[in-house]
DNA sequence: GCTATTATATACATGCATGTATGTATGTGT
DNA sequence: ACACATACATACATGCATGTATATAATAGC
């Protein structure tokens, strides 16, 4: 009726019947949060193409009735994480931003994002997921792209802030940020393919030498 | 007969009948050797698990039949090219390792070698798909990283070679060898995700920076 | 050249995940 | 309390990739 085109389930609902029970609103968005979490764990254990749709209602609790009532289909959904989670992440990225004190603090504080990035397991298999995805289908190219810009947007303007003016720059900050976040990512999925072929302390020297190069570049 | 175990179909008719034309072993081997790089291609393309057995089939110019004339599922001829293909590689790094004449051709070498990491498009897909199957697959995470382990223990061998005794050392040249590949991989897959969000020059240089900054540690 | 064997194709059966349509129960407005 | 909408489940239909069994074409031995 209203949209012919095809949409994404984003509550069109509340068009139709605009003053409905928050009750139930709550409700629907709770589940639909659940199943987002969920989405999150299956996507990552399994990865997108393997995650069947019944795994991911059935961790949120409920059966594929549950999914298809508020998601269209597992693209629908896969995309629907990417824009929570790139949401939060940059939330989370500005906030470390702005509540800076001195560089100092700025460049210990963007230190630490780094080498905490290399502990979160399941962020890098997503990201890994959506770049894959990117990569192979170009048509929802755009899309993943337009999001992950942003977050690197976001990554170079603090290394920015960092980095001070740099002035005989040869590489961007983008890329800089681009390189940090690479190494750490491949360093975690290192170690979640050979548990143990570096170690811990490994990690956190390794970032460190790389960080500083490129603070100090 | 002699395998009642499950074997992955490595030429067990040679057995059977060891005299037989080697005009048809000839055509077997070259059928398997473009089923081979046809899998090796459709993998990078689509990855493992959206990857159909018929389109490599085709893309090798055969149907099904005959790929399962010649492996037994897809996990079959995924292992299979794993090892064809790490055996490749370690070929030409030890060629790498064995043909050095001082110290400074060494480095450079291996410079380079790194830098044409980062080009090699096809590589870096197929190489996360193992990696992601590994983690995965914990069932199959041993065969694979046996296979990875040895190449890793490689570019450790030739990065122990060019660094010297690394005295004051902090991190093993496993580490190291390992973080310089996840770097080169990661900036390529960021290039083929967002390409022209990084430079050929700041590959090059980020590249060279954290490579320097390895070898002088 | 004829038979046996191997190499590949074709046709069929099965399973499984998706998507849809319908059912049911719970909540909501009047 | 009644009519109705919403949330979710259950059952069914479809498609598609796998695997297997059978058929055909190519090759080797005699």
């Amino acid at each position: 009726m209203e949209h012919p085109v095809k949409t994404a389930k984003t509550r069109v609902i509340f068009r139709i019947s605009p003053a409905r029970g928050s009750r139930q609103q709550a409700r629907t968005e709770a589940t639909r949060k659940k199943l987002l979490t969920a989405a999150e764990r299956i996507f990552a254990r399994t990865g997108y193409e393997a995650a069947r749709l019944e795994d991911i209602a059935a961790a949120a609790g409920y059966t594929r009735g549950a999914f298809y009532a508020n998601f269209d289909s597992k693209e629908d959904i896969f995309f629907a994480l990417l824009e929570a989670w790139i949401n939060e992440k940059i939330l989370s990225l500005t906030s470390l931003l702005t509540q800076l004190g001195s560089r100092e603090a700025r460049v210990s504080a963007l230190r630490q994002h780094y080498l905490e990035m290399a502990y979160d397991r399941r962020m890098v298999l997503l990201s890994l997921e959506y770049k894959l995805f990117a990569v192979r289908h170009p048509e929802a190219h755009a899309r993943i792209r337009a999001r992950q810009e942003r977050l690197k947007e976001c990554g170079a303007d603090i290394l920015k802030l960092v980095s001070g003016p740099r002035s005989h720059v040869r590489i961007s900050n983008r890329a800089a940020a681009t390189a940090l976040g690479g190494l750490s990512h491949s360093l975690l999925l290192e170690r979640l393919v050979h548990p143990g072929s570096v170690t811990d302390k490994e990690i956190r020297i390794l970032l460190g030498l790389f960080f500083d190069a490129l603070i100090a570049a």
